[in-house]
DNA sequence: TACTAATTACGGTGG
DNA sequence: GTAATTAGTA
């Protein structure tokens, strides 16, 4: 019997919590807060499940959407079980391909991303005339939602009839699909679920064993994920239904615009007959003064069930509202606070969240700048560069050749004559003969002269390079002969400039590493190494948390984790807010669930930030800050313009804030909004050494007319002309979005 | 016919 | 800022 986790089961959950754990009577539904430990239900269930009750590892999966969450669930499991098999734990997603992988045999298939998906959807409407009137985004968003709430293709088929471009588009995609052997990831789940319905065999050899289920994130389930549970949950071999339990939180409801729906939850006792529900509202996560600005928020949604969280964790001045002149300005704010935090915190228990990654760029900068270790989650992926995309398409060819989206986006990658009058007529024959491989037609073209001779040759070329390769190639072996044959590190380096060209090679290497990393665990052919890095978009590197880090990602990827500190930027109206919901009463309620979100994940301390300012596509734009901040009463966030504050000044802000709340759980009087105004004012007369400090200093950068310059408040301008007849001080007339202004030059730096 | 350089369009959260 | 598109050239 394992005693740590006998004393964890007593001593660390309270009476709620022990019976979600231990409970074995029927399905199970946990509707609890942010932070109340359902996480930790869900992790301790599953040690409890195998120490026990001696359940197999394979008779147990944990379900969730997010691989972040899902990675958080791993990571708490391996507290309690060290050794011996582990349970399946991960995303939906990659369950349904698992299990597609071991038990669906008919034919091997390619997992396309949204990128191809786009693709086949704007080819059927170019072909029809309607790309201009019609995005193909829009288009394979719809078809998602509605492939994702319909089960079964003549269900969605239905629900496509009164909308007839749809129904013919969705016709069109299936089909190119199959004739190409792809699967997208609604594919993964619906042919799933598919075959659990139709297909006795793979129904036996998925559920046999399966007694136990278990789902964190419930409420950003959508239709087909809940028909899954069900699916998985009616055919093992006891002839029970399997235990199910799930656990969710209506408030942290992000993911409507992908077909989640809190239906789910609402009707979970009428699809599990006999549920028990369980409610749990302590939170044990936040400190109380963070948790009141997050239910201060929360209550202002009308589509909720009532329900206030408490926490014991007692600390006064928790959660400040940061404004700033501009977004540089906001980067240099936020900086500044990780490094008067990192004293007391690791890095990584610090986070910048935000709502979109373009934000985080001008974040990478300030840190680089700052020298602060940093590690940025999702955004642009490491899978979707150009260059990895490339060789990942050739790969994909190997295994898959009927594979037109990888085949017409290497065949003139690099550059070699093939171009739009060669696709063209590969279209034309596949048109006319849709079940030819890519060899097959290429061969075609050959034989049949269809191009003048010089081009045969090089077709002929471009086909020895898959000459003596295949799908069961070692990974490294056939990525090194692709790169060998194509030349491909040569055409990087002729098209792009020396840096851009290193940092490209540098992500090849990686990806030679990442399939390195893979032989190694055992996954030694192409073939696996694709499927491997199918669900992947994130680098393999070995030492994955060994490096300190500050993280920075979207707030949809932080659901289900926490850290110390949290920062959110932008809380700006068109942010956070999107700019997309401002007319939609329901969108909007998710933004604010969104936030709440963001605010629940900080244990210790909470910035809300702002900035006056933005660069927004490239123009700057005037910030106001979100609407939102109007639903928190100003005694639970104070706010702090920190525009005209000097570094000096803001690093004090943060010492002290951080110092006086560090001693509050001893009654603390005074707040600090009090204290640190008065600091502030007091800092703004005492220190003007820090500004002659500063121009002496910037006195020596050379401003020039036309030159670019950013401001702190102003933001990026362009120096019409420059004044340094003082010999204190050097003028400079600035053309800023806002107007020109006479400014000193020791508030510019070079842009 | 294809390549290169210049111009223009576009921009949300995830698997 | 990037990707797709377009105009101009080999
Ligand atoms: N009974 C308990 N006693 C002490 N600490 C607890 C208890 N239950 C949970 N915690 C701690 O509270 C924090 C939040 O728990 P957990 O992440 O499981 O919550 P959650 O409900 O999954 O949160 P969210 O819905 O916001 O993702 C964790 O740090 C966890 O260790």
């Amino acid at each position: 019997m394992n005693t740590h986790l006998e004393r964890f089961l007593h001593t660390q959950l309270n009476k709620p919590q022990q019976q979600a754990v231990t409970h074995q009577d029927g399905p199970l539904l946990i509707i609890a807060g942010a932070g109340s430990g359902k996480t930790r239900v869900i992790t301790a269930r599953i040690a409890y499940l195998m120490h026990n009750l001696k359940i197999n590892a394979t008779s147990i999966v944990a379900l969730t959407f997010t691989n972040k969450a899902a990675r958080e669930m791993r990571e708490r499991i391996t507290h309690f079980i060290e050794q011996g098999p582990m349970p399946f734990i991960g995303t939906f997603h990659a369950y349904c391909l698992l299990m597609l992988k071991k038990y669906f045999h008919e034919h091997p298939f390619t997992i396309i991303d949204s990128d191809d998906q786009e693709k086949i959807i704007k080819q059927q409407l170019e072909k029809r005339n309607q790309s201009k009137e019609l995005s193909a985004r829009a288009v394979v968003h719809q078809l998602s939602l509605l492939r994702n709430k319909y089960i079964g293709h003549e269900q969605i088929k239905h629900a496509t009839v009164g909308n007839q471009v749809l129904h013919e588009l969705y016709i069109a995609y299936e089909k190119e699909k199959k004739i190409c052997n792809y699967l997208d990831f609604d594919d993964l789940l619906i042919k799933t679920v598919q075959l659990l319905k139709t297909d006795s065999r793979f129904q036996q050899q998925v559920c046999r064993q399966l007694t136990h289920i278990l789902v964190d994130e419930y409420q950003d389930t959508n239709v087909i994920q809940h028909e899954l549970i069900k699916q998985l949950s009616m055919h093992n071999l006891t002839g029970n239904q399997a235990h199910v339990c799930v656990v969710g939180d209506e408030d942290q409801s992000i993911y409507s615009w992908r077909g989640a729906t809190v239906t789910n939850m609402q009707t979970f006792t009428t699809d599990f007959p006999n549920t028990t529900i369980l409610k749990i509202e302590q939170n044990y996560r936040s400190m109380e003064s963070i948790l009141a600005v997050a239910n201060a928020l929360i209550e202002h949604n009308s589509q909720r069930v009532h329900k206030i969280l408490w926490s014991d964790k007692k600390g006064k001045n928790r959660a400040i509202n940061l404004i700033s002149g501009s977004d540089y300005q906001e980067t240099d704010r936020i900086v500044n606070a990780l490094k008067a935090f990192k004293n007391k915190y690791r890095l990584s228990t610090n986070a910048i969240l935000y709502r979109t990654h373009t934000q985080s760029r001008i974040l990478e900068e300030a840190l680089i700048k700052k020298g602060v270790a940093y590690r940025i989650v999702g955004g642009t992926q490491f899978y979707e560069r150009a260059e990895i995309k490339d060789l990942l398409a050739y790969l994909k060819l190997l295994v898959n050749p009927f594979d037109r989206i990888s085949f017409f986006r290497v065949l003139n990658t690099p550059a070699r004559g093939l171009g739009p009058k060669c696709e063209e007529l590969c279209k034309e024959l596949w048109g006319k003969e849709p079940f030819l491989t890519v060899h097959e037609l290429l061969e075609k073209i050959v034989v049949d002269k269809l191009l003048p001779n010089s081009k045969l040759y090089t077709i002929q070329h471009f086909s020895s390079f898959f000459v003596n390769l295949s799908g069961l190639t070692p990974s490294t072996v056939a990525i090194e002969t692709i790169l060998e044959r194509t030349q491909y590190i040569a055409y990087i380096k002729a098209t792009y400039k020396e840096e851009n060209a290193t940092e490209r090679i540098e992500n090849i290497k990686e990806l030679l590493s990442a399939a390195k990393h893979f032989e190694n665990e055992g996954h030694h052919t192409i073939t696996q190494f694709l499927e491997e890095i199918a669900l992947l978009n994130e680098k393999i590197t070995a030492a994955k948390e060994s490096n300190d880090a500050v993280l920075l990602m979207t707030l949809h990827a932080a659901k289900g984790l926490e850290f110390d500190f949290v920062c959110i930027s932008g809380v700006e109206e068109q942010i956070l807010p999107t700019s997309r919901s401002q007319h939609d009463t329901e969108a909007l309620e998710e933004e604010r669930r969104l936030l709440y979100v963001g605010i629940t994940r900080a244990k210790e301390f909470l910035i809300l930030s702002c900035a006056k300012s933005r660069f927004m596509f490239g123009t700057p734009s005037r910030q106001f800050s979100s609407r939102f901040f109007d639903n928190i009463p100003k005694e639970l966030l104070p706010s702090f313009d920190s525009s005209y504050w000097t570094e000096r000044q803001t690093e004090q802000f943060f010492n002290q804030w951080f110092a006086q709340a560090t001693f509050t759980e001893s009654t603390q009087k005074t707040v600090i909004s009090q204290a640190a105004i008065k600091n502030t004012l007091n800092a703004n007369k005492t220190n003007q050494n820090d500004v002659k400090q500063n121009s002496a200093q910037a006195y020596k950068t050379i401003f020039k007319k036309n030159q670019k310059v950013r401001h702190p408040i102003y933001g990026i301008g362009t120096i019409q002309t420059v004044d340094s007849s003082s010999n204190l001080k050097q003028y400079a007339e600035v053309k800023f979005f806002s107007g020109v202004k006479k400014i000193i030059t020791t508030f510019l730096e070079p842009a």
